[in-house]
DNA sequence: CCAGATTAGTTGATGCGTCAACCTTGTCGT
DNA sequence: ACGACAAGGTTGACGCATCAACTAATCTGG
């Protein structure tokens, strides 16, 4: 009578487990390697990936699907460490405009090749090709139906 | 050159929006259907699950895998909310043991039915049986990849 | 038996994430 | 033009997660 069969939870199960575990991992080596946390790591690679010198909050709020109270304050921090510069938009006066530091630029840099490395490392080696793009598959059918039914 | 090649990095950028968006979804859908944030819910579950009236915090932070200092906050923000109460440990007086009070019993039950259901919805009904085998499989995998590198 | 090391748990500080309230500026219908 | 409404962004409050420092009780070797 459970709402969930005996392998639906053991898939339930396993895949919360490696999703904490994993995140943890990657969180930990990212921050030993670069003293950068995964929200500043979406955020200076998402700004270094434009090719533009500044992008706009709102253009980037977008790209990573933040709220906007979210970036708000993840980029007073990153401003208060010296990762980034926060300039006036030109376009919309209510807009802003974030700028890379020289340190944000080349920690971007850094975290980029170490994130993906370890990526590589505890993932992509693990698994054959099928399974990786099973992964996707699956990723990309539960993405749809959230989707669908959030909007 | 760079470390992950495009099907790899397909994989990894829909897992990852997959993975935020559908704990979005799942947290939210149990907040408003019983008021309880998931970690209200892991500990409440936990805490029913066993046979017993009462659990040792230890206990309780194996089975979790959580930090003795997040447990230890988390507790302390539930017992203010009436959801369970603390008592002296037999066996180790260093310890402590937890019991779940009415409410938290009845919370833990609801919250079980729901959260089981909206994983049926989301992702089970969503899949083939020989994805969700995958996903656990998958999951295992990358598990014991960590697990290994990590003790 | 006792001194030193472990272990259970708490506390405080800090960063992250969300929500609701708010301010300013743009937009659009009339 | 102007008034209502929407949109960009900030702020404050709160819960969650981690780290480091701490207290107190237990264990262990000698």
């Amino acid at each position: 009578m459970a709402a969930l069969t005996d392998p639906q939870a053991a898939a339930w199960n396993s895949y919360q487990r490696m999703r904490v575990r994993l995140s943890g991992v990657l969180g930990r080596e990212l921050a030993a390697a670069t003293g950068l946390s995964e929200a500043d790591f979406d955020v200076l690679v998402a700004v270094n990936e434009r090719p533009d010198e500044t992008v706009r909050s709102l253009a980037l709020r977008c790209g990573l699907e933040w709220e906007k109270s979210r970036l708000s304050h993840q980029l007073r921090r990153m401003e208060q460490r010296g990762l980034i510069t926060r300039e006036a938009c030109e376009e919309d006066s209510r807009g802003s405009a974030v700028r890379l530091t020289e340190r944000g630029r080349e920690l971007a840099c850094q975290a980029r090749k170490h994130y993906d490395a370890a990526v590589k490392r505890y993932v992509m080696d693990s698994l054959t090709p099928e399974q990786i793009a099973a992964l996707t598959e699956i990723s990309g059918i539960l993405l749809d139906r959230i989707e669908i039914t959030h909007r």
